[in-house]
DNA sequence: CGGCATCCCTGGGAGC
DNA sequence: TGCTCCCAGGGATGCC
């Protein structure tokens, strides 16, 4: 599900449900996600307040008040929902923060993780040891930072046999790009998601490059994309879902010249794209 | 090291 | 309505 602009939208939805408020109790309804969570999690947090809310790649990190870090991943099929009042909670609702508020006027804020396949993620550490965090350490500049260009996308690339769609795919390169993104990239950048890594250079490199940054601002402005699982936090659906030029667009034409979209699977994944406009 | 298949898990939709 | 099959925004792991 979530990719960098999903991620971005909960991350900002997240900031005024916290801001002013500490963490009253947390649940915790199963001990494992993808990984076991960590021990005492519900102790850990309860009473704390958070100072600073981050992103970096597909990962939310939200800093607390002891110098503590709360690593949110949301997997394929992770959503978070903000409540204003108690929520029944369900089958697949496996973490909830209750944040009282500081200051008597406010609500309190409920804010529920919910992950059906589970793949999803939780961790709690000390942010000294964040560069050597073994989920962060080791990734890619974000596409939206100051590290990111062409010619680091060039630099990345260069040497690669395989296809530039599943380079993109890697976390270690760049962070934040998923499935859908990575399609739409390919399309705008007018580059076949088959062509090897290796060759992306000059002219394509700008393009992808550039491609990379305009499609994710897009639909970080859209509030992200809803196909299945994805709301904002709010219970709003991402509408860059309608925006999409070729992602889950199989057989309908291409925006730009009609051909009918076409797909492949690469790395037991989908991609999707215009056989005619992307060479 | 790079590239690829496999696996983790549940649920929704298509097709019969 | 119900069953089966296939597919899904991710990424770790293990094999070549």
């Amino acid at each position: 599900m979530p990719e960098l602009p999903e991620v971005e939208t909960v991350k900002l939805a997240l900031v005024p449900a916290l801001q002013g408020r500490m963490v009253r109790h947390a649940h915790v309804g199963r001990k494992d996600l993808r990984w076991p969570l960590p021990e005492n999690l519900a102790e850990r947090l309860t009473g704390r307040y958070f100072t600073q809310l981050g992103r970096r790649g597909k990962y939310v990190l939200m800093m607390l008040d002891n110098a503590e870090v709360l690593l949110l991943h949301l997997g394929m099929s992770g959503s978070i929902r903000i409540h204003q009042t108690p929520p029944q909670l369900g089958k697949h609702d496996h973490f909830m923060l209750e944040m009282a508020p500081l200051h008597d006027q406010e609500p309190t804020s409920y804010i529920v993780l919910n992950d059906p396949r589970r793949f999803g993620w939780i961790d709690l550490f000390a942010e000294s040891e964040m560069p050597n965090h073994k989920l962060l350490s080791g990734m890619g500049p974000e596409p939206l930072g100051n590290e990111f260009s062409a010619a680091h996308l060039r630099a990345v690339l260069r040497g690669r046999t395989g296809p530039v769609k599943n380079a993109l795919l890697n976390q270690q390169l760049i962070a934040g790009i998923g499935n859908i993104y990575a399609s739409e990239a390919l399309f705008y950048a007018g580059i076949s998601p088959r062509r090897k890594a290796g060759t992306i250079a000059g002219r394509r490199a700008q393009r992808l490059a550039a491609s990379i940054v305009s499609v994710l601002r897009a639909a970080i402005e859209a509030g992200g994309t809803s196909l299945r699982d994805h709301v904002q936090p709010g219970g709003e659906i991402g509408y860059f879902v309608q925006r999409l030029a070729v992602y889950g667009r199989a057989g309908q034409p291409c925006p730009v010249c009609a051909e009918p979209v076409k797909t492949l699977v690469q790395s037991g994944r989908s991609s999707f794209y215009c056989s005619r406009c992307q060479g």
